[in-house]
DNA sequence: CTGAAAGCGCTTACAG
DNA sequence: CTGAAAGCGCTTACAG
């Protein structure tokens, strides 16, 4: 193990000096070259834990998310770490399973271990997050969800919903399944229904029924056969894209074909809706994208630089074959 | 923040004599009594960074993943997290998008961070991570992958092979497609054919013809189409899961039936098998098992514990409807 | 621009 | 069983 005292002696000045050196203080020019190729020759890495120690600050993110086997939490981690390799920072992942109390428990948790930031890609704020938050004194950047407590970074899921609803509606279908998830979950649960309800409110000729599941797929399978009996609707309109992807299931077992027999519209843009057959239409929400700015923000959170109390990111509609043209049937 | 020094002083001993407790040293009731209440009362934590620089070892567990928006992965890193908390340690994982000489750069960037082991989720074994492994001296866990210079965990992929090869014979099936991946890949590229290759060379009456593909779905989905006009087999059997959906989408898309007019395995267990239409016949592994069981091995393995140089993980065969049964059909 | 010194919070022989 | 002391590898005022 080769320490800053060994390239001090090598090079021949203080130990300070190369701690400078490193950390980018004012050295002359000349050290700095003599150091450098001491470093080199000698492969050092700085020992974090005496930096931290010594700087009680890491260069560590901690990320929290409610779930590791899913689409999106994947590739917003995939964004994060990409962006957090080159601000040279340490990611720890914290999966929570769903467990609302353990994300309570790891806020604090890497708070003690003096974890420079943290992104919750949370579902829900309650007060306990907020009592964390206020406790920890460190940058908390929120994913998924607002809160005034928070800065955070959020899908426009009032937008999309908007755009789905209208989409659908400029299709011809008129006798729609809204199958949503609780509105606890503020993004996920209520914006995007009530995104969608707005779109159906400048049509007077829409009948629409509301279901509330869960995450699982497994769920919607189960739920889709006697929604599918009792209102015969033309779409399902699915508050995930895995929600969609267990109707399509569901229907299909049913025997009925997509589109011509039911449409179905999910959110999310998850790879799976473009393997599944017929494709799922959807709205991409940029999941990697938003990993990537989450954490350029938490760093500028960081540094205290300034930054936007709430950021709203972009998506887009993708067409595919799972939605029928009603009005071009009715020609 | 309460140091160790604090709560020396409230407790009225030595700061020695706290550290003796908090790691089991010998200590005489009544003071393990006094130091216990002051701690409650402070709600002190030891200062992990503190702690890891003098003892030159972490909790901390450092998991390599080829990538994190994968089935196989995301239920493992599962398992192991989960394993890992009741251990009391922390999981870094770090993603090498496929990248393997980011693979070897974080072994040794783990090593300079003191971590306690490596969990190796590998695809390959190359010269430089024998190198890595040997310079710099703890702990490492192959999983997925064998190597004689490693423990390693494994599944069952020749057996697995095998089986599903008979399955398929015995279902009928005599005309082949046979859709791999690189042999570099020991596990997934050469054992898997291997067993199948064996089950097949019980039979005389055979054809199998054999091509490779990438681990991606679109590449698999491209592949197919010009297969089928060339050789029409009966059946197609997938080295994945992720595979066997694309070879699923692109034979719906040309607009035959599953299994009537092709039928498809996989290997794997992905959850996405059991939710397209229909649902696909494949060999699932146990991947969150394997987790738990790689957390375990490598705690064991950190503690100078006796470990099996190589753990063998069992499998099972899921029937589901994407095979047709042609002795069947042929009665 | 540079160096000596103190100290971050803990652990570990060592002596008692 | 207990305490004083040294030290892990680094950073940070401070003085020059």
């Amino acid at each position: 193990m080769v320490t800053i005292s060994d390239i001090a002696k090598q090079s021949g000045v203080a130990k300070s000096t190369v701690s400078r050196f490193l950390n980018g203080g004012s050295v002359s020019e000349t050290t700095k070259l003599k150091i450098e190729s001491v470093i080199n020759e000698t492969g050092y890495i700085p020992n974090t834990f005496a930096q931290s120690l010594k700087a009680k600050r890491t260069n560590i993110i901690g990320t929290i998310v409610p779930r590791l086997n899913s689409f999106a939490t994947s590739q917003t981690l995939i964004g994060i770490d990409e962006q957090l390799r080159e601000y040279n920072c340490q990611m720890i992942i914290s999966n929570t399973s769903q467990n609302l109390e353990r994300e309570i428990e790891n806020i604090y948790s890497f708070a003690k271990q003096k974890i420079a930031g943290i992104i919750l890609l949370a579902t829900q704020i309650t007060e306990a997050h907020l009592e964390a938050t206020r406790k920890v004194n460190i940058p908390i950047l929120l994913v998924g969800q607002q809160h005034d407590a928070f800065y955070s970074l959020i899908h426009n899921d009032f937008d999309a919903g908007y755009d789905i609803g209208k989409y659908v509606l400029e299709k011809g279908h008129r006798k729609i399944a809204y199958l949503g998830v609780s509105e606890k979950d503020i993004a996920v649960g209520l914006k995007r229904k009530s995104g969608f309800q707005r779109a159906v409110s400048e049509h007077s000729d829409c009948e629409v029924h509301y279901y509330e599941t869960s995450f699982k797929i497994g769920e919607a399978i189960k739920k889709v056969p006697s929604i599918i009996d009792s209102i015969q609707p033309t779409l399902f309109v699915c508050a995930t894209d895995n929600i969609a992807l267990g109707v399509l299931k569901a229907a299909s077992l049913k025997g009925l074909n997509i589109p011509n027999d039911v449409s179905i519209t999910g959110f999310g843009g998850y790879d799976m809706t473009e393997i599944v057959y017929p494709g799922i239409t959807t709205i991409k929400f940029y999941y990697e994208e938003v990993g990537t700015k989450a954490a350029q923000m938490l760093m500028k959170l960081i540094n205290d630089e300034k930054v936007d109390k709430t950021t709203i990111l972009n998506y887009k509609i993708i067409e595919r074959e799972s939605v029928d043209n009603l009005s071009l049937s009715n020609l």
